[in-house]
DNA sequence: ATTGGGACCTGCTCGC
DNA sequence: TGCGAGCAGGTCCCAA
């Protein structure tokens, strides 16, 4: 669900209102340490020991994770796994009904809700061994890192759907299911291509769509449909999904042509497509 | 090595 | 109307 703009949509929302600001008590909701939250960092206790006191200094964001810098020697790393929400609020705001970890700072609060639990929380010791390894990410599809000759190099011989590769993280950081389907309608693309058989010209329209429909989606602060109840650090909902062509769209028309949309699995996930755009 | 599939987790939707 | 089965998705882990 939480993407990249969704994610960069709460790194925006927390920078302008969390750097500077000083976490005075970390408080674990219901039983948070026996699922991902934590679970590869030794205990809780050690957790909120080691994050209370630090003060926030800047929120950074590496595909669909967040890093909040904590001085010049920790960095919490949060990930919102499918239903994770980061929720901004005055600390005397009722906690949300799946509020699992619950950060104070002076007069304010910033709880992680997580209904399934699968986000993970980590705190990092800079140039310390890192549990969670941001270095096999791939590149950043909005920077200069992510290019058409990557994107080539990377997609040679390869044999596995393309819709399959957009998902993989270490190909390019930040794509989910909602995304992957948008771009390949963009970029007219068959899901179920192998990427190894795009020509140079179908990598060129998916390196735009990639850039293209990432940075509108940021615009619209994200996408908030039926299935993916996003909101942003201030509970708002985001706007993408207004201009969803093709995702959840099953049985409706294809904006452009008019024919149905299907949907159909691709490696374990559900993937729509126009069959008669995307080829 | 690469790829596929199941596990994790649980609220919610849908079909009977 | 009520109930239960199955779906949803991001990542990890294991097996082929």
């Amino acid at each position: 669900m939480p993407e990249l703009p969704e994610v960069e949509t709460i790194r925006r929302d927390l920078e302008s209102v969390l750097v500077g600001t000083r976490i005075t008590e970390v408080e674990f909701v219901h039983d948070a340490g026996v699922f991902r939250i934590l679970r590869r960092f030794p205990s809780r206790k050690v957790f909120a020991r080691e994050v209370t006191g630090r003060t926030i200094e800047g929120v950074d964001r590496r595909g669909k994770y967040l890093l909040f810098r904590l001085g010049p020697e920790r960095i919490l790393l949060l990930h919102l796994g499918m239903t994770g929400q980061l929720l901004f609020r005055p600390v005397t705001t009722a906690p949300d009904r799946f509020a699992r970890v619950v950060f104070r700072l002076n007069g304010s609060k910033l709880e992680f809700a997580d209904a399934r639990k699968f986000g993970e929380l980590y705190l990092y010791r800079p140039g310390h061994y890192e549990a969670i390894d941001l270095n096999r990410l791939g590149p950043e599809p909005l920077s200069r890192d992510l290019s058409r000759a990557y994107l080539s190099r990377t997609f040679q011989g390869r044999k596995r759907a393309i819709k399959a590769v957009l998902l993989d993280q270490s190909v390019v950081a930040g794509i989910g299911n909602i995304y992957s389907d948008e771009i390949l309608f963009a970029a007219g693309i068959d899901p179920r291509r192998p990427a190894g058989s795009l020509t140079r010209k179908e990598i060129d329209r998916l390196y735009r769509a990639i850039t293209g429909i990432l940075t509108r989606a940021v615009e619209r602060r994200g996408t908030s449909a039926r299935d993916e109840w996003f909101v942003d650090a201030r509970g708002r909902p985001g706007g993408f999904q207004a201009e969803l062509k093709v995702y959840q769209r099953k049985d409706d028309l294809c904006p452009e042509c008019g024919e149905t949309v299907v949907r159909e699995t691709i490696g374990g996930r559900s993937a729509h497509f126009c069959p008669r755009c995307q080829k």
